[in-house]
DNA sequence: CCAACCTTGACACGATCGTGTTAAGCTTTG
DNA sequence: CAAAGCTTAACACGATCGTGTCAAGGTTGG
């Protein structure tokens, strides 16, 4: 015996084994397998999987969020692209005058992001 | 007119103005005020608003996640405990032999992350 | 071989998300 | 002042999340 089965893993983690495959279909935890399917559960993830718990409880959040923040810390461009958005200064910088803000600070992202995004081909708003 | 109110800024992003609205209940953008509580929505907020869009699309991720990001960029605890949960290694280091796994690894956590939990009063599993 | 356990898949169901719509009440403006 | 626009609050509704339960079938072990 190399480990827990899930039931046994249930016992010990607090979640349930319906729960144990459900946090394992969101990606967060992997347990090995035996040749013939069976999930087994060693202490790096009976430990990953209580902590979990914690985490979910002392912040009040969700499975999901935790997903994503996997996503989050193991996708660069992702990453990358929150941490712009975020540091966007909402404040206008003083400078602009009344009329010409409509074209202030515009193109810096529409190449950052939309690199990618086709041409728009409706509302060319010709002159 | 210092900026765009919530109809004209759903007319030039795409959102509905209930959208915006909700958006802003998300805390992932707060327009400025009129004196007698108009939201306007000036150059930044616009183009904040057009690169959520994207972002969204781009990465085929919820509203929920980008405000659970935000979270997490600007809390440090809550960053620090994900952080930590994540690099934990799913595998068990070779050394640990069959009989002693129930104990290892166990109490680098205990403390980290349980420091505020009450302590366990049921189930004190006596001898 | 049979009971106990595992696996995947599905149905169910309350809670929350994302979104539209509508109501009731101010504000701005022609 | 009346029409048009804004604000908050609420109801509604499909979609997804979190969770339990159950069915059908493979595996394990006395």
């Amino acid at each position: 015996m190399e480990g827990l089965t899930i039931n046994e893993a249930a016992e010990t983690t607090g979640w349930s084994p319906r729960m144990l495959r459900y946090i394992e279909s969101a990606g967060l935890i992997e347990p090995a397998r035996t040749p013939k399917g069976y999930r087994i559960y060693g202490p790096g993830e009976l430990q990953r999987v209580r902590t979990l718990r914690e985490l979910l409880a002392r912040f009040d959040c969700a499975l999901s969020d935790v997903a994503f923040a996997k996503r989050h810390a193991s996708d660069p461009e992702l990453r990358a692209a929150l941490e712009h958005w975020f540091e966007e200064r909402p404040e206008r910088p003083e400078g602009v005058a009344s009329g010409d803000w409509l074209s202030w600070e515009q193109q810096k992202h529409e190449r950052l992001l939309a690199m990618d995004t086709p041409p728009r081909l409706t509302e060319p708003t010709p002159a």
